[in-house]
DNA sequence: TGAAGTTGGACTAAATCAGTCGTATTTAAT
DNA sequence: ATTAAATACGACTGATTTAGTCCAACTTCA
């Protein structure tokens, strides 16, 4: 429970990694997967997703690969969190990941009001740590 | 990703029922599963660890039920979720829920030292809310 | 003795997650 | 043109976790 999955935890390998060399130097998914020894395929899926949402450049082809698109700075753990799972945002509660409507104890719920509370405090720890700080 | 288990809600949603009654008022189970609409059976287990941590207290037999046991000051969100999912903490890494060797990246992993940090802001934000301050 | 409680182990079904496979597409070098 | 190296992506499998159920015990009061 509460616990990042390998894909978050991949993604952040890699763009750490990226991150760190100098600039647009060329990185393959081949090349990270080993050093690190990850699954490829996987590691593959996560920078697909990444390359998505604009994080990184995918260069396809011979001698392609993925150059870091963003600051460093500008790149937090939430923002990759959310790229890679999909999902909006880190939600502890299930009614605020779907609709209210969904929550099965809708409408009797006495928790919710400081578990949103509880949630952003959490949100903010997420926004804060960027990239440039793992670097 | 990141959601609450059932287990953690229904113990919030008990444990703050009974905190927010008058002193030494007996619930059962089966009048809390029966009020918020959630299953009696899980919530029963649930009950049966939070009474083994010691944050309520079991009456058996006819009129049983159970009693508040602490302050409801010292009972943080942190103490409820290590009750109920027998896990010491919330633990966003691996390699700090289990031992480091068992993590398949330990050795290559470069992104440990900036989680642990990301991992004690988590820590304060559930050590922070109690449940006195959900009632 | 029986009813109303808690205790707790075994089990099932569904959902999630990690990882694999296969195929298509793009592009540089030859 | 062809080939090799790379990304893109959907479908699938196996393992794990989670929610929830079932059932048999134990405890206590009336």
């Amino acid at each position: 429970m509460f616990q990042l999955s390998k894909r978050v935890e991949y993604a952040l390998i890699a763009i750490r990694h990226i991150a760190m060399q100098p600039n647009s130097r060329m990185h393959t998914t081949k090349e990270i997967a080993e050093k690190y020894q990850i699954s490829y395929q996987l590691l593959a899926k996560v920078m697909q997703r990444m390359a998505k949402k604009g994080y990184v450049v995918a260069h396809h082809g011979v001698n392609g690969g993925y150059t870091i698109a963003r600051d460093a700075n500008t790149l937090t753990i939430s923002s990759i969190i959310q790229a890679v799972e999909g999902k909006p945002n880190v939600t502890i509660i299930q009614c605020e990941a779907e609709t209210p409507e969904n929550c099965i104890i809708h409408g009797t719920c006495t928790i919710k009001n400081p578990l949103v509370k509880l949630q952003d405090n959490i949100n903010k720890v997420f926004d804060q740590l960027t990239i440039m700080e793992m670097v």
